[in-house]
Formats: C-alpha cells, structure tokens, sequence
DNA sequence: ACTTATTTGTTCGTATGTATG
DNA sequence: TCATACATACGAACAAATAAG
C-alpha cells in the first residue's frame, strides 16, 4: 500500500533530517540575498525543492521560528524574519522562573548587566552624545518625575531613558541585548514580588545625576552616577529575597 | 503522570494550539520542580495528557528544542534542556553570514560587546580577582606565547583566558553572553577572512599587560591594557573590510 | 456578501531508525 | 537474537485564516 520511497540508489547515508532542512532554508536565505521581511516559498514549494515530507519541513521552519529567523503567519506565507533577541528574552525568562534554589539569582545577573554595560561604554557614550540627544534624555526625566506625581507607571519612560543612552553607539547587538535584559527583569520581577512603587522618587533623582554627568562630561561622575542608579534595585531584590527566606521558614516549621 | 499536567478544569473551546502545547511543557517543569537533565514525558504521553496531535506536540517540542528549554535525544528520550544561549549563537550567526550592506558591521559590534562587558567590570574583577586566578591567567599566556611558538592555534587558550578573566564574578548571564560572542566570531570571522595570523604577538603582549594591570590592582591601567588588547582586533577587520572593498569595486567597474 | 484559490494549522495512520535489556 | 520503548519520518486528509475576484 505504502509505496516505500527508498531512493537509496546515490543517495546519502540518512535521506533528510530535519536539521538539514533547515540549514538548507537559511542558505537559501543568504545565498538570494533576502531581507527581513522577504517571503519564502510556502511549505509545499519547499518540500518539492527539498526533498522532504511535509512534517519534516514543518518542524524545520519553527525551529527557524523560534530563532526569529524566520516569521510564519497563517493564511499568509512564511517571511524572513527580524532577527531579534526574542529566543533570547525567551529562555533567559524560563530559566529566570525555573531556579528553584535562588530565584532571584537571575534578577541580580540582569541588574549586573546592565550597569556593567553602561559603565563600560561610559566613555565611547560621553564622546559620541551630542547636545539633542542630551536634551531628549533630560525631557525623559522631567517626564518621569510629572508621571510619578501622576502616579502613573513610569517604567515605560525609564526603559526609554536607557535605551536612549545606549543608542548613540549604534551598537545593535548592545542595544538589543540590554532591551532584551530589560525585557526579562520585567517579566520575571512581578513573578516574585520585587517591584515596588516606593523609592522611585529616587529613582527620578538618580537619572538626574546621569544627565548632570553627560551634560559635563564627567566620566567619573558618570560611573558614579550610574552605580547609584542601579542601587536601588539591588536593595529591593535583596529585601524581597529576605522576605521570601522568611515565608519559607515559617512555611517549614 | 498525565494528569498532573493538566492545569485546566474544563476544555478550552479551541481544540489546542501548538504555542499553548509549548507554555504547557514549560509549566510542567516550572510546577514539578525539574533540573536540566531530567526526563520529561514521552510524546506519547504528551499527546494524551495534553489533549494534542502527536505532530502538535513534536512541533512545539521542537521550538523549545531551540530555545535549548528542552534537549531531544532520538530513541533515548525528551529532557529538560541546559538553558545555554545556543539560541542567541544560532542567531547571530545567521546575522553575520546574512547583512549584505555592511558584512564587518557584526564583527566590530562582536568586538565591541567584549571589550565593554571587561572594561564595565574592571572595578569589579579587580575586587574580586585573587592570587590563584591571577596565577592561573599568568599560566595561560605562558602557555600561548609557547603555543605560537610551536605554530598552534591559540585561539582556544584565548578564549580560555577570557572566560577565566569574567568568572569570578559569578554571573552566568555575563559569562555565556561574553562566550557566545565568541562562538559567533569565530564562525563568522573565518567566513570573512578576517582570521589572520600575523600580530598574535602583540596580543600576547596584550594579555600580558592585563595581567599586569590585575596583579596591580590598577583600574586605569587595566581599562587602558583591554582597550589596547582589542586594538588590533579591530585594525584586522578594518583591513578585511577594505580588501573587500576594492574587491568590490574591481568586479563591479 | 459570496466564492474560490492559496497558505498555514491540525490530525491520523504507518513505517523506519535508534537505544536498552 | 529478539522484544520493547522511544524518537524520526512520510503522506494524506481536513480545518482555519487570508486575499482576490
């Protein structure tokens, strides 16, 4: 009934593996020079111009998927996709909800790396930020501070803040790696109590003396600056940390 | 086994999705507790317990395959993966075989990235460094000027000084970071040719400057020993750029 | 508003390759 | 050698989303 396709006559030891499939679809991506956003054949051209079933090819492309290598849309087709961070934010966002022994191990690493990111790019940032830019930082704090008197959530100006410091270096891979942190912390910090409405006022005070520092062109008051603007938050990883030590003790005697 | 699974009382109107396939696993071992290495469900099972089509599961089992969330193992078995930024390898990659504007632009970014996460720590490794470390890195540059020497490749003993460089810090998001950067580089530099063997003298003198510097203590002297270490990182891939160029133009006049 | 064609999403059945005992 | 359990792979059929006429 199943007409066997062996096909063995020349052919490779193994007939397709998925893996090779997609490897084939990522040179096929290089070699015609497509873009982001480039449509693909659809699954049936590619099984043909592959060789492979269906399913196999299937599976290829949401691996590529998952990678944002490419982009899948249904009734659409299949594009090239962004090439963002996105698999990235993802597993670094499970692993940050799995660590059973210390769950907040991974808030303090994204704290970490953002400020080691910003202090070491301090002086190339003092060098290449120019007067606008410097002004558009400081709009960002003004506007802080009147969404803080709002009490409306300011996390989306912050986020803004950094990523605005961070862009004159015209570094993608920087970029896209401390929003893809930036990205994680916001998801893993509700998870487990850490934010708080508190010390933002702080907060707002702490990018002021950044914008002071860039504005003189300060590298040691920028890395000051900088220190104390992430210290805040180590302070209340760590209290939540206590916090948890404590429901855990009560909830074992 | 199958019904702990379930975290929904009743059946969702839709039949189910392979994304929610996907979230389903991931809160399985998020809610049991599991640890990379630890055997998950058959795709048997899977089916049953989640109420999906055997390709469903496979497919969403795939996508977390390559977020490196889960490790498939054929005829062995499915286990929880070892969380690594394969993905985040895989992806950059890609990038740098693909950008056809400006093939160098991911190389100098790569270079930047490393540089800036040592130069960002400096304070920091310093503080935390002590005499074995610093004995060991003294080792390592032993054994590279011995190496080059000899005529090997030392590639690998570089990396390993880097690597030993950033790990007492103890955050594993810094180190997988500054090493996938490194996996990246030396897949796609080779590609561009910008792998060369002439100045890796100098760079053993660099290597010794920044152990210097850390026996020292000094952070100027360590801020100024990386960025002159990553110096001719940098004029290589300049170089490569400008022999693609004139390349370039050569076939297009 | 309706139909049709295209494309991806989902499911099932079957056969094959791989590792364990 | 055989049996078992597992992942791998193929192919066919139908459902759902989208676009164009």
């Amino acid at each position: 009934m199943a007409e066997t396709i062996r096909t063995k006559g020349t052919a490779s030891p193994r007939p397709l593996r998925r893996h090779e499939v997609a490897e084939r679809i990522k040179r096929y991506i290089i070699d015609n020079r497509l873009r982001p956003g480039d449509l693909l054949p659809s699954e049936g051209e590619l099984c043909e111009a592959l060789g492979a079933s269906r399913s196999s090819v299937r599976e290829a492309v949401k691996t590529l998927d998952a990678l944002d290598i490419v982009e899948v849309r249904h009734g659409h087709g299949t594009y090239v996709g962004r090439l963002s961070m996105s698999a990235l934010v993802e597993g670094l966002t499970f692993r940050g909800l799995l660590s059973p022994d210390d769950d907040f191990k991974v808030l303090e690493e994204l704290v970490d790396v953002r400020e080691v990111l910003e202090r070491g790019m301090a002086q190339r940032i003092l060098d290449t930020l120019h007067a606008d830019h410097i002004t558009a930082l400081e709009e960002l704090v003004d506007e802080m501070e009147a969404g803080l008197a709002a009490g409306q959530d300011v996390i989306g100006i912050d986020r803004r803040f950094h990523a605005l410091l961070v862009e004159p270096l015209r570094n993608e891979i920087i970029s896209q790696f401390s929003s893809a942190c930036w990205d994680v912390y916001g998801i893993v910090a509700p998870h487990l109590h850490v934010i708080t409405k508190q010390d933002e006022l702080d907060t707002v005070n702490a990018h002021r003396a950044v914008v002071a520092a860039v504005r003189a062109a300060d590298p040691l008051a920028f890395d000051r600056a900088v220190e104390a603007h992430y210290r805040p938050a180590r302070r209340r990883i760590a209290a939540a940390r206590e916090r948890n030590a404590k429901a855990a003790a009560q909830n074992g005697s």
